[in-house]
DNA sequence: TATGAATGAGATTTCATTCAT
DNA sequence: CATGAATGAAATCTCATTCAT
């Protein structure tokens, strides 16, 4: 008895065009909004570089809001699989460890999606909870999601004893003031971020640069 | 003995008023660009909040630009003084010293004029080339005057022995990260940096946060 | 007895003063309307230009309307006054006579208002009339009265018979359209009108160019 | 036998329809401009008078001075090729029947596009080069083209010596002002310029009015 | 479903006119 | 009266979004 097995092959095969073209989209908007800024980045520039109709664009993104929206999403959850990867691998060693590990999966990310942490930063002390509320909404998630494992670490440092007389508010600030820092210079200088810089900036943060 | 001084007294009014107003349109603007955006803000908020018409906006700014621009040069101005007021009294001092009179006027200029970083900052990465060509000149130079002073103190340790193994290159961006990181915090979590924060932030810096 | 002669004088004088203002505020407008354009001359720039606070000439014109209707009512009634004073003389003489002093006349006025006939033939064929009601009224009364004097000249020598198979309603067009056409020459090319010029113009109209 | 012509065919009636569109466009904008005045005619005016949004307008035209432009362009070229159409076909033939021609291919036009030379005379003496670049070029373009083809006739006049006694300076000016002259007639007091009215005028031309 | 032209609300800027000094 | 800064209506142009094909 011969199965018509032709009918959910198409449907899958749909599926997954569908999500091709949402993901072209995305990349487009990725590579425009780093490029002509969160505000001055026009919908039919995307389109375009998409290589695809403003109209096409609109079947798959609600608006301007839902596309920054999924886009800022998508580049999240993939960082936090990659950060939290790495910290996966080093749980239970020392804080300088798991820094390493931290600050070297969050430089490796830059490489590979310098553009998102500009969107990120550009937008840190943008107020476009008007414009784009929903972006907005995803936006501030990723700066909490990003600030939480900062956090995370500097309190198992505290819990271990390997900070001594930490701030538990203040330090994570400094801490991703510093990772924030060394992102600025990679976007603005165009100066990546070296391993010697990784080490460094954990050396600084745990030890100090003075004698 | 009375002076005949009709004459003059006139003019140095008029100008005086027109400072006045001059000045009352710019902190306005300080105030509308920080709370809806570098590009959202609207000229005509900016006048409402003046208590003047768009009209008279423009008779004192060319246009949004120039507006902008003006803006961030007299608040640049302003706190360069201050910082370097501030640096002028501990010369010689020890780099200790030094960071802890400079964060803390940097510190006591964010409480003064919280706008400005948030303008300052929220620019750093933005595209406005394009639309505000002057303003984005006058930002560049803000940016960059406030990091070559963080530079400067850098390189003072450095040569002075008080930086050790010190990075010249990177050690400035790590500083001024940090710096970065307690403004943040303040502006987003309208958590003002208290004295014992300035004095974390220097002893993290220069003796490191770890045991 | 004496005679208390002190008050009248004042009055005259202001009254000359008043007159001198406006007459200079009028030709400060001609001018600026001359070489900015009908609409595009600014009231800022007729101030500036006449010496005076912009204030100052709408206390002497109700607005930009009346401004224009005056000076056009004062230029014209010069011009009439002219070319009747010209005509005056040979009344009763040839009509080549007549053509000879009158385009004469026009040419002289000319020379000395050109500004007067580049914003009468410019405004000939646009449309100020919803904006400049007044001014445009005045403006028509000139060419009226233009076309009219030539209109005169036409049947005074078609009922001499100086004119022969003439078109009374056609004619005065083309002789008024000659005098335009020399009068263009002259402001668009800055080629004024020459005596010769004059007699040229006469000959071609009473017997033709050709040979 | 069929044609499978699918492909090309949308294309083409794409493009038609763009320049339909274009044309509508165009034609409003003439009318306007011919009705309110080169200067107060309102853009918007011009959108709803072809039945368009303003946004779709400024699809076609870059500005409002490119509208302007290409409206006198296009003109201009329709106006052209009628004057040498009809010239073209006396080449050689005698100057009345030259001028005859001319004059009433010029006549003709002026009948379907009334509103091009009350654009083309309004603007003879206007200002505009500020505000319209573009369109100022166009409008000296065909107020030289115009002027030239009155000058060659003439120059061929001379030459031929149907012309005697000329002045091939001036002469091509008076001519110019004769054919302005009833255009302004035509223009101002709706009187269309009848087959004799041309005879006329020519015959004025060349053999004078007078007996 | 893809397309891209049409839409029109909204933003910036100008300038004739007013009016407090 | 002279002054000139303040006013705000109005004009041009942009661009996110829609929708007929």
């Amino acid at each position: 008895m011969a199965v018509q097995a032709s009918e959910p092959a198409p449907i899958l095969l749909r599926e997954r065009v569908r999500r091709e073209i949402a993901s072209t989209i995305a990349n487009a908007a990725e590579e425009v909004f780093a490029a002509e800024g969160l505000h001055a980045a026009h919908v039919e520039h995307i389109a375009r570089r998409a290589g695809v109709a403003v109209g096409t664009l609109y079947n798959y993104y609600k608006d301007r809001d839902a596309l920054l929206a999924a886009l800022l999403r998508t580049r999240r959850e993939a960082l936090f699989a990659e950060l939290d990867g790495a910290l996966g691998e080093v749980v239970g060693r020392s804080l300088r460890e798991q820094l390493l590990v931290f600050v070297g999966a969050h430089v490796r990310f830059l490489r590979a999606h310098r553009t998102f942490f500009r969107i990120l930063f550009e937008g840190e002390l943008s107020r476009m909870q008007a414009a784009y509320p929903t972006a907005t909404e995803e936006h501030a998630q990723s700066l909490r999601g990003f600030f939480e494992r900062v956090e995370g670490l500097v309190l198992g440092g505290i819990k271990s004893g390997e900070l001594r007389g930490a701030n538990a508010k203040l330090d994570p600030w400094l801490l991703g003031g510093m990772l924030k820092g060394v992102t600025v210079r990679d976007l603005r200088e165009n100066k990546p971020c070296e391993p010697e810089d990784v080490a460094r900036l954990v050396q600084v943060f745990l030890s100090g640069a003075g004698s």
